[in-house]
This record gives C-alpha cells, structure tokens and sequence, in this order.
DNA sequence: GTCTCACTTTTGTCCTAGACAAATAAATTG
DNA sequence: CAATTTATTTGTCTAGGACAAAAGTGAGAC
C-alpha cells in the first residue's frame, strides 16, 4: 500500500505506526522509571501528565521526551517537592528547580572538609576509573586508618555522591559503580580486621527491614562494630521482622542494629521497631541509625538506643559493655 | 466492645485483627513471588486461587501457607506445566507434581559429585556456625582451586540452598547469611585474580535488570569472566535498561553480560532483552545468563547468547576472541 | 516565638470487572 | 502424517472509584 491515498480519516497506517514503533508502553516506562502503572495513570487522570499517546489498541505509549520528564520528576520528587507542584508545572518551571538544587547542593559541598580527597574520588568516578577510584581509597585508607577514614572520608562521600545523584550529575549507574567499588573496598577491610573466635562480646546482629535496599551503611556499620572488636552477624538487606527475631534468638544476640536510609516511611518505622522491641527479650539492645527521618524524632521510641551517626558506635560499644560488667 | 456478642457478621474486630496483622498484602506477595499484582488478582478471579483474606479496609491480605504455594505454582510454571492445569489444582496433586519434579532433581544432584562438601555446608549452616561455614568454603577453594570450587561446589550449593529454602526447609535469615558469607569469600577471591590494567579484552559491562535483587548469580559470573581474562566492570543488581546503554557505550564494552533468576516474567525478559539488542551497537554482544524460564526458549532471541551455565563461560570467552582475531 | 494537636488536602495504592492480543492446544484439511 | 485453521487459555491493559496514610495548615497553649 502506497502513501499515495489521500484520504483525512483514511490516515496511512503505516506511517501511524511508523511513529509508534518503538515507543515504550506503560510496562516499559515504569521499569525505566521506577513509577508505577498506577501511578503513571492517575498522574494523568489528575494532573494530564503524562499524556501518552495510543496504539492502535487504545494502550498508552510514551514518547521519549516525555519519559525524559518523568524521570526528572521522580529526581525532584526524591529531593521533597512534591507530585502537585511538579507534575503539572511547565518546561521552564522545571528547568528553574534543577537550578536551584544544584546552586544550593554547590553551597553544602563546599564546607565539608577533606575536600580533596573526595573532589578527586568524585572525578575518578565521572571518568569512569574504578581501578583508579580503587587505588585512590585503598591509598587513603592505608594512610588514614580504616576507622578514620570511614568517618572523614568514605561517609561524607558516600552522603555526596548521594546528593550529586539526585540532582542529576551523576548517573544511576555511576552511582551503582561507586557502591560496587566501595562494597568490594569494605568487605576487603572488614576481613582484614582480626576476628577474636572466643565468644567475644556484644554479639550484634545487623540487617535492614524490607524495603531497605541499600547495603552500603549495613557494611559501615559492620566495619565500626567489628573494630570495635563486636562479634558481627550481618543478615545483609531486607529481612523480614519475625526473620530477624528468630535470628536474634538462634544467635544469642546481645544488640540487634538496623540501619535506615530515609526510603520507609515515618509510619512504618515506627511500628516496625515498636514491634521489634515488645518481640525481642528485653535483655537485647536495639540500636537503630541511619539517616532516617523517623528516628529524628524522639517520640515512640523506648527502649531503642538511636545511632545517629557512625562515630557514635565505637562510645556506644563501650557504654554497652560499661553496663554488662 | 467484648467478644461476647454472638453476632456472626460482628466477629470481634480485635481477634480479626490479631489474625490478619503482619500477613503480606498484594504488593509484598508480589515482591515475594515475582507474580504480578495483576496477575494474582485474575488468578483469583478465574481459579479461585490465592483466596486471600481481607483486611478492615477490604485489601488482600495472604496467608504465608498460600504464599508458599504461589512459589511453588511460580516453579511449576516456570516447569512448563499451564496455569489452568495447576492453579486450580488440589494439595495433593501438586504435592505429586513436585515429588515428581524433586526426584528429577535428586538424580541430578546424586550424579554430581563432592556431594559430602555440599551435605557438610547445609549442615554448617543449619547449625548457625558462620565462621564453620566460611572456613569450609575458603578450605574447599584452596583444595579444588577456585574455578573447579565455583563450578563444582558452590553453584550447586546455592542451588539447593535455594531449594531448601523454598521447600522451607531453611529459614529466609538462614538463606540471608549465606548469601553473606559466600558474597565476602567470592569478592575475596575475585579480588585475588590479578588484573592486567593493560587494555585487557573482552571488556564486560555486567548486571541484572531492575526486579532482579539477587547479586550471587552475578558474582559468580564476574568470578568465571576475570579468570578467563576479561576486564569486568559490574554495576552490581538492578540497573536500569537506558543505563545499562549508556554505561556499555562510556565503557567501550565489548559483552554485555546479563543475569537472571527467574523472578521476572518471561514476557519481561524478552522485551527487554529485545530492546537491548536493538539499542546496544551491533558489535557488542549481549549475553544472557541463569535459570530464567525465558532463556530456555530459543524464539525472539536473535542476536543475544545465551549462556546457561557457569561451565560454559569460558568456552564462550575464547569463541568472543575467536572471532576477534 | 515555638510547640502541639486537630483538621484539610494531597497522594499513592488498591479495588472491580471488562477487553483483547499473543501464545498454546485442538481440530480440520490436504 | 504434516500443515493450516479454529478455539481456548493466559497475561497485560483499561477505566474510574475509593480510601488510608502522609503532608500541609491553622488555632491555641506555653
């Protein structure tokens, strides 16, 4: 069939679908994404963004622009604006925020101490060295010391490279580069660290509650501990709440540690660790850090130890002991 | 209000309560099981299966013995049997099936060798002596070497691990910590592999797609390719496709290395594993790796090699610079 | 001023029930 | 028996409604 016919409403459906091919559908969006079908659809209902087109089968396909924006809003929307002001707002309304972000990022960065170091680890990671990003840590932590180094340099990286991600200057997958690189990094220290195999005290066993992906803080947190000279049983990521009582018990657990990063909601914090308390014995510690906002807030948390930063631990650890003996 | 009125529609709100508190609702049983939101619900509708209760606010609410069952429906399918066949279908009819299905799997495994190792890390690992299990696995790697260990030892450990634990045979913490323990022996010994910083070929971008959480497949794989001599760049678990895109092009990767485990539908799977063919450049091969069901089949896979066993890793790597050359 | 508590709006997730195309099985024909 | 056509099965999509949790707002107490 030629493009030759002129009918209007007799459009040539080949240059339709021409147009269509190898746009993405919903599914595809809210994997490239990470916003739901639900999500994508009641934005359109209520704000009329997005505003997909449709295939010949009334199903919605998203042109890339569109999908470009999405994923800018899901940036904004992590940094705390929120879906009414942003999903509707226009092109400029949305360039202007970046802009503020960043100028006001720029402002924070520049305090931090140690600047040099994690200046020239961040460019490492922008040229993609990771051999170079590598031996750049492993320097550092050889001159610094591990404990040191983790608290002045690694943990203040880690919170930067956070903060360049959510305002676009890094990538996700540069971000994911820089977790591989600092995993392989800590679990390299945290071997080396001599392990006392006579019942050394506080055993700690330390994971994070489902929906808590990131394992980064869990591996900081160990490090501390085991320097500490804390027998350690890290659960990795995601443990289910009666999981992680029977792990507690099995292991004759004297802390149990959880670490947040901010993702759960204040609500669920909350209850989690209310429930955790009243589960576990009281004789077991519960310490809970991170840089969630629910642990911020003081209300509700009896018997929880919070450990807000990772400096704290080392004190922690002896208070620990100073009420054992 | 007492439980002492004998209304049958005013049961107790408290003991209702009690019952349906900390069971999974949709979106857990989804992330559970790999089976979609949308999937379970016309499952209910169509087989009467899952049944789940209901909260106070009318949502689905799973008992975990029927999310056990949709892991197992999950495996049957993924088997190749049909939903109508099995949805539906009673107890003991599925019990049959997988009796059936096991004894394929114990010939499988009788056939394999060091079948003592294996029973001895089990053991190890039910017992909770991490640092017994650790010391078995480094014990074993320096007696069979680490190529022949991975392939021969722990790939079919992790097999059945997860076995185990599907059959509940192992509890989700007992899984976690082995995880642990053999996530810190593997980047132990891959970070003993020396790396040639000379422009080493094949370079290799690897990772997962986003849903898929479980980086030891992944590991392994990165373990296989640095001993055969590739340059390994891996962005760990749940990478987005137009990252993965662009992490390929600014790494010059010659492969990209993909894993999967069977969590993600089939449907999934290929989508966007067509999608990464068509957008990566032709000279960079894609390959595609694990246990996923989609992988089996051979239709829609033009281009992408799969690779389904660890075995085969480096004859594959020695056919890439075959056709190098 | 600032803190707390009740109230209102916003927002994400879940609900029902129908539709349909792709995949698979079954039936028909050469 | 093989190849094609027809029927069934199955996964994903759609629409708009509902609602609880989270976030914002304002009044009053200290």
């Amino acid at each position: 069939m030629t493009s030759t016919s002129p009918g209007i409403a007799e459009l040539p459906p080949d240059t339709a679908n021409e147009l269509l091919q190898g746009l993405p559908g919903i599914s595809a969006v809210e994997r490239d994404t990470g916003i739901s079908k639900d999500l994508l659809r009641v934005w359109e209902r209520r704000y009329g963004f997005p505003a997909p087109l449709r295939d010949f089968s009334g199903e919605r396909v998203y042109p890339a622009e569109q999908v470009q924006r999405l994923r800018l809003l899901k940036r904004l929307l992590d940094a705390g604006h929120r879906p009414g002001r942003v999903v509707a707002a226009s092109h400029e309304a949305l360039e202007a925020l970046l802009r503020v972000q960043a100028s006001a990022k720029q402002v924070a960065a520049s305090g931090a101490l140690l600047a040099q170091d994690q200046t020239r680890c961040i460019e490492m990671l922008v040229a993609h060295d990771v051999d170079g990003l590598r031996r750049l840590l492993s320097q550092a932590m050889l001159r610094m010391g591990l404990g040191p180094c983790l608290l002045e340099l690694i943990a203040p990286l880690t919170g930067l490279v956070g903060e360049k991600w959510l305002n676009g200057e890094l990538a996700i997958f540069e971000e994911h580069i820089y977790t591989e690189s600092l995993q392989q990094l800590l679990r390299q220290a945290l071997q080396s660290i001599p392990r006392d195999a006579l019942a050394e005290r506080p055993r700690v066993v330390l994971t994070t509650l489902p929906g808590e992906q990131h394992g980064l803080g869990l591996l900081m947190v160990e490090t501390m501990l085991a320097l500490a000279g804390c027998q350690c049983l890290s659960l990795g990521v995601q443990t289910p709440l009666d999981e992680l009582i029977r792990a507690a018990n099995s292991h004759k657990a004297d802390i149990v540690a959880l670490s947040f990063t901010g993702i759960l909601s204040t609500g669920m914090v909350q209850r989690s660790l209310g429930e955790l308390r009243a589960q576990l014995p009281p004789g077991v510690a519960l310490w809970a850090g991170g840089s969630s906002q629910a642990l911020q807030r003081g209300s509700g948390l009896d018997g929880i130890r919070r450990v807000t930063a990772l400096s704290e631990i080392a004190g922690e650890v002896s208070r620990w002991r100073a009420t054992q003996a």
